[in-house]
DNA sequence: TATGCGTGGAC
DNA sequence: TGTCCAAGCAT
């Protein structure tokens, strides 16, 4: 156990590092002197902060700008169609996260008058708010003396203190000692600290204990252990699936497609009809009577938890024809990019292609 | 507590 | 190429 001094000492050094080296980015706030009195966009910190579940700065910066430019308030996004964020949040993942976001956005205007509530216990409440974000929010939009831990954090605190019992079984430990750590004075600078000094020095692979804020107390780096921790416990092979998908086109153009179910892998999502995906070959059940022709290509891509190769049969829909599943989009509406990346694979494979035989 | 849930970049 | 990984949440 350090010394109340200890932490004092460590949290300010950390401080100090943020306060030179923060990175910007357009859902903050410069780091604050603790008299400025600038506060980040409620709205903008917690739309950041679930975008930013699993997912990188990089990929969620340009998102996040589309969203606020159309959508500037969380009003404004409650207001939204449902396909309309769906479509919007397109290839960026966790779709489950943009059906809780366009929940969380009503029940905030509906319930809450508009305004995020101010306090951990509240924002738990929230829609696809859970305890990292909760206290994200609380902290970084609300200055409270949060607790926040997120994958950066147990990183840092595994090599802080040398802990090298395995995640997930150590992570009641390591919120502990990141609670420990946690200053009253600048909550949200210090939590976006230790996230910032995460992603930047005290990195996955090869971290750059040379210039750490916290060399000098490292446990894991006095051991010559930084970069073997976290220990993690081993992950399950993935399986290969396999599937079908059905890229009707019709004459004029239009594009047979089909909203998936509200639930589950892509939930929500516009995609090319198709068969499930098994580890066995499908059948083949096309939606609607044609000449159908399959691609030498398949389209591969591989999900959390299984790789799938996606065998893709086309056709030209014969004039007025009735699809059995999904309805016709006309071209001019269609908008690749409003396809899960799965699905704009299939699209990017098969659209030569499909305009040959039209 | 364990599992399902995406994607793109780094190596 | 394959593997690992990222500011987690819901069930």
């Amino acid at each position: 156990m350090r010394e109340a001094a200890d932490t004092a000492r460590l949290s300010g050094a950390l401080l100090e590092w943020y306060d030179r080296h923060a990175r910007v980015m357009p859902w903050r706030v410069a780091p604050r002197d603790g008299r400025s009195g600038l506060r980040a966009d409620p709205y903008a910190v917690w739309l950041s902060e679930v975008m930013l579940q699993q997912t990188t700065v990089a990929a969620v910066r340009p998102y996040f700008e589309t969203f606020t430019r159309r959508w500037p308030t969380v009003r404004a996004l409650a207001a939204a169609e449902d396909a309309e964020v769906m479509g919007a949040w397109a290839g960026l993942g966790y779709y489950a996260r943009a059906r809780n976001l366009l929940k969380c956005a009503r029940v905030v205007t509906d319930d809450h008058d508009g305004r995020f509530p101010d306090s951990y216990a509240a924002l738990l409440k929230l829609p696809g708010v859970g305890p990292y974000t909760a206290a994200a929010i609380a902290a970084i939009a609300f200055d409270r003396p949060e607790v926040v831990v997120d994958g950066n954090v147990e990183r840092v605190m595994a090599r802080l203190h040398d802990i090298r019992a395995p995640l997930p079984t150590a992570k009641p430990e390591l919120t502990a000692l990141a609670a420990r750590l946690t200053p009253r004075k600048r909550p949200g600078d210090y939590a976006q600290a230790v996230m910032d000094l995460g992603a930047t020095v005290c990195t996955p692979r090869s971290p750059a204990c040379g210039i750490c804020p916290w060399m000098q107390d490292c446990a894991a780096r006095a051991a010559g252990a930084a970069a073997e921790l976290p220990r993690k416990l081993p992950k399950k092979a993935k399986p290969v699936r396999l599937g079908i998908a059905y890229v009707a086109q019709r004459t004029d153009g239009a594009l047979l497609l089909e909203r998936r179910a509200a639930r589950g892998l892509l939930g929500g999502m516009l995609g090319w009809p198709g068969s499930d995906w098994a580890e066995t070959a499908p059948d083949p059940a096309p939606p609607l009577d044609a000449q159908w022709e399959e691609l030498d290509a398949e389209a591969r891509h591989t999900f959390t938890h299984f790789h799938l190769r996606l065998r893709i049969h086309i056709a030209t829909a014969p004039p007025g024809a009735t699809p059995s599943r999904g309805q016709f989009v006309e071209r001019t509406r269609f908008r690749p990019a409003e396809l899960p990346t799965v699905m704009r694979k299939v699209f990017d494979l098969a659209h030569g292609r499909l305009d040959e035989i039209r």
